[in-house]
DNA sequence: CGTTCAGTTGAGTTGCTTCAACCCGTGTGG
DNA sequence: CCACACGGGTTGAAGCAACTCAACTGAACG
């Protein structure tokens, strides 16, 4: 493995509440497996198979995506793992893996052995507590992603995950106004809320031209009136933010 | 609570080897808690909020829906609990819920206390592996049933939850054709799938004209010919079992 | 015997997809 | 330095899968 090309740029993070309210009871693992800490090129594919034995990932910098794939190549992306995340990818038989892992950006990240993580949690409660509100809260996520895809129109999907990926990056918007940046572009939006790129792309032009938001080279994204994007995707902000956000309660 | 009317054709499960693989590991519960069983009627929403505090689900009999609404009412279930399975649904903050749980027929629950049950997780690692492995699977499905949403046609979608339920029923079909009942309605398997009833209905018609299936009186399904449900739903039988049925590896 | 409720079917509509063209910024080789 | 190819985003046009609306059936029930 090499180590990451310094493209920070793309994968630049906002440097607010966020880190330290969900990087900091994890910081645990950079100390106890700093050594294990590895460059991964955008683009690649990280696999529990790749190791020894099965292994959970922990995210130093950069974004995964979790996702499954089709016979035709379809794919959804489920889940993106963020930085001072971990996420372990392996199937209920201990050994496969039911989903795929890859990196959207050149990233940093440390393998941990299973064995050595379940060790871990039975030893050291606090991480087991926050690792279970993490779990909870994910499952929150998937399950307001779940909702919308079954049942809501493009434009609830979008104005959602764009709510969901401001409140996982920032903690939420101050203001009226919000900025931010993810290392995705229209095709991976389209997997992850279950559209075509180009609909996406209409989807996103359509809400711009409103004025509710705005797009910057390469998924830039500013949100200028969060409340009606809120009421497009049919949340309410407050509420949402306890439910998806580990330790936002 | 009322105890439960005695509709037991509503929600009678095949008896084979499901119930001996899945049941069994968690029969502890009955001995520990079994003076906590409740009769739940059909319809009945199950509250975490209405008990003194957040509670853990254990199904005894009958059929649980968890699932999502949109203020509009419609509404996606997200997964079903079967007997022999547990499920909790508290939030992050540990006192909400952010899901709805229904029972789909007269049934039987033990809600166990959170902090009961962490207890328990700590004290009989065998339980905390089974769970572990319960919920892996679970994962597994959900994933599946994701990847179909966002990305298949409505025959996909309806071929997949038929073969997911045969399996999580009877651990799979011997030979050729393979008989179940579930109790749900089509507005309920459109709910599932996030599709309207009247093409959950228009899908299951056409996959009968073939052959493929057949169904009954209120949801007796009997699939003639699994190869072609799974070639439809774009799964392997057998790799899919050890992915989405707990214990099947 | 009338009411109700789930399932079925037809007709018409629509939201999203596909296909295709075009634009533009970036990288590359002559 | 220009020519060119390439990949992502944008836009238009056409098609189709699934939706809504509505009418009808048949079983269950009082």
């Amino acid at each position: 493995m090499t180590q990451p090309r310094n493209r920070s740029d793309d994968c630049v993070l906002p440097s607010g509440d966020w880190s330290i309210a969900s990087r900091a009871p994890l910081s645990v693992f950079e100390s106890l497996f700093g050594r294990d800490k590895r460059g991964v090129d955008a683009g690649t594919i990280l696999r529990a198979e790749g190791e020894e034995s099965p292994v959970r990932f922990h995210v130093v910098e950069g974004w995964l995506a979790v996702s499954k794939s089709l016979e035709d190549g379809d794919q959804q992306i489920l889940e993106f793992i963020l930085p001072g995340e971990t996420y372990d990818p392996t199937a209920a038989d201990g050994r496969t893996s039911f989903v795929e892992v890859r990196a959207l950006c050149d990233a940093v990240v440390i393998a941990i052995d299973r064995k050595v993580w379940s060790r871990l949690l039975r030893d050291r409660p606090e991480l087991w507590d926050a690792e279970s509100v993490r779990d909870i809260a994910a499952q929150a996520r998937q399950s307001e992603r779940m909702l919308r895809i079954g049942k809501s129109s493009a434009e609830t999907r979008i104005a959602y995950v764009l709510i969901e990926m401001c409140l996982r990056l920032s903690g939420g918007p101050n203001g009226d106004e919000w900025a931010f940046h993810v290392p995705l572009g229209q095709q991976q939006l389209g997997d992850f809320t279950g559209l075509s790129s180009v609909h996406v792309c209409r989807t996103l032009r359509r809400l711009a031209r409103q004025g509710i938001i705005s797009t910057g080279d390469h998924m830039d994204i500013t949100i200028h009136d969060v409340a009606a994007l809120a009421d497009l995707a049919g949340v309410d902000l407050a509420s949402l933010r306890t439910e998806i956000i580990p330790g936002a309660a």
